[in-house]
DNA sequence: ATGCATTTGTTCGTATGTATG
DNA sequence: GCATACATACGAACAAATGCA
């Protein structure tokens, strides 16, 4: 019903994993999952595109050389996943929703979306002035317990979330930046009605965990699939801290791409 | 019937009076909170070491004679402030430094460990000729089918485990490569022994997921810990590709960093 | 593959002390 | 004095993950 195969990976170059090497039968780890995995790291490098066609069965259990059973236990689970569904007498597809988040100085989060080709939306889950915590506070370069305005907001491309942020704004830098979250929507618009017109994302730290269930719900992820955990800092032209965030983004619907000077 | 059950009070120089003194059960101060700064400053004070296991929650709870809640509450106050962290099944771990990959044009694995001031080493767990996946051969561009280099190694620090990586180099592009990887230890050094004296990181493409259980026993991780997964194409001066390489990094040891003009 | 012991994670219920109004 | 809310503490039971034989 979608068929547009407008490539977005027209710029990202693709790349595939673990792929080059055949199934493993004595290595510990069931036949199924190694192919789950490949068939998964290929799925994430855009082969196929999202909404694209994946070999039949029969096509799959020849190349890995095993039952179809094999191939379709391996299936089953990128299904339960979200990665593909699968449907009787036509075959199987990818879904359609992997968002490539490519980190630069001036990311933006409905700019991501755009991209993309879809519609970002946004929904307030707290916006209140709370006390630095030690870490916040290194971030942003001001004392523990100073006021921050707190700002969380889960991120949605077509209504489907795709992150979940929390963003801290020292409040003595930033006058009148609450009432302008809360009459605005968007970070950038809010900036810069207080009058902060640009501003540049510093250092950007990755790591991994797995959400808690209300990150998971929220997200609408399973529990057993890891959040990409970014750390961002913020500065305006000055070099001033204006932003310490934090996002969790879910996996494999998004992936961190970093180029160097896109 | 493992652990040696020498108190490590007996070794250790107490700790100010905290350790020695029971908890004040009138004073005013909560138990929990009064554990939870007699642990930590035992901590501080490097028992157990660095990445070493704590007596579980059963024996802090006899220790102090409280309940296990009590014991629980000042642990998860620990956790958060980034003290420790709880594993379910295994015990509570001292935190340990987290490794910093700091994603560059540049990025070598032996200058990233002795950033660290650590001492690099590897082990090579494949190389091989394996003809390219329909992925490998599109991320290096090259035909599907074509002959690509296959290097695997765990990589360390310290002795510890700290990445995983899978390397694709073209065969026909780059002759000698194989007895090159063999002969050296570090891609780097095997790459300039063939003529190629430069190469840099083009892209960066980040996820997360859990690991199997070979990943898991390698990078001696727990199961229910995500490894970063990173994809990257290298290429040399002139811009051919020269590697397509799938890394895997326990977190949260390794955390990815990003820096746009470091 | 299976079962068992160990350890942390989660959820009940109960009771007490303290601060507030 | 009394009602309420909150933090603290204990107890029991079970779930889930791990490691080992």
């Amino acid at each position: 019903m979608h068929e547009l195969v407008m490539k977005p990976a027209a710029a990202t170059p693709p790349p595939g994993v673990l792929a080059g090497a055949p199934l493993q039968r004595e290595g510990g780890v069931a036949l199924w999952r190694q192919i789950a995995r490949i068939v998964e790291s290929e799925i994430a490098a855009g082969s196929p595109a999202p909404g694209g066609k994946l070999p039949t069965e029969a096509q799959f259990s020849q190349r890995f050389g095993v039952n179809r059973h094999t191939v379709r236990h391996a299936l089953e689970e990128l299904e339960r996943a979200g990665l593909l569904r699968m449907e009787q007498g036509r075959g199987s597809f990818v879904a359609e929703d992997v968002l490539d988040y490519i980190v630069g100085p001036r990311t933006r989060f409905s700019e991501w979306i755009r991209r993309h080709n879809k519609e970002p939306s946004g929904k307030i889950l707290q916006l209140r002035i709370v006390a630095a915590s030690a870490a916040v506070a290194a971030g942003l370069g001001i004392r523990a317990g100073a006021r921050v305005v707190l700002f969380e907001r889960l991120g949605l491309a077509d209504g489907v979330p795709v992150s979940l942020s929390l963003h801290h704004f020292p409040a003595a830098r930033l006058r009148g930046l609450l009432p302008a979250l809360q009459a605005t929507d968007g970070i950038t618009a809010a900036l810069r009605r207080i009058g902060v017109h640009d501003y540049l994302r510093q250092v950007t730290r990755v790591s991994a965990r797995l959400p808690d269930p209300q990150e998971a719900e929220l997200l609408r992820t399973p529990r057993n699939r890891p959040l990409l955990v970014t750390e961002a800092i913020n500065v305006d032209r000055e070099g001033n801290v204006i932003e310490f965030g934090a996002a969790r983004y879910p996996t494999p619907r998004v992936q961190i791409v970093f180029e160097p000077r896109a």
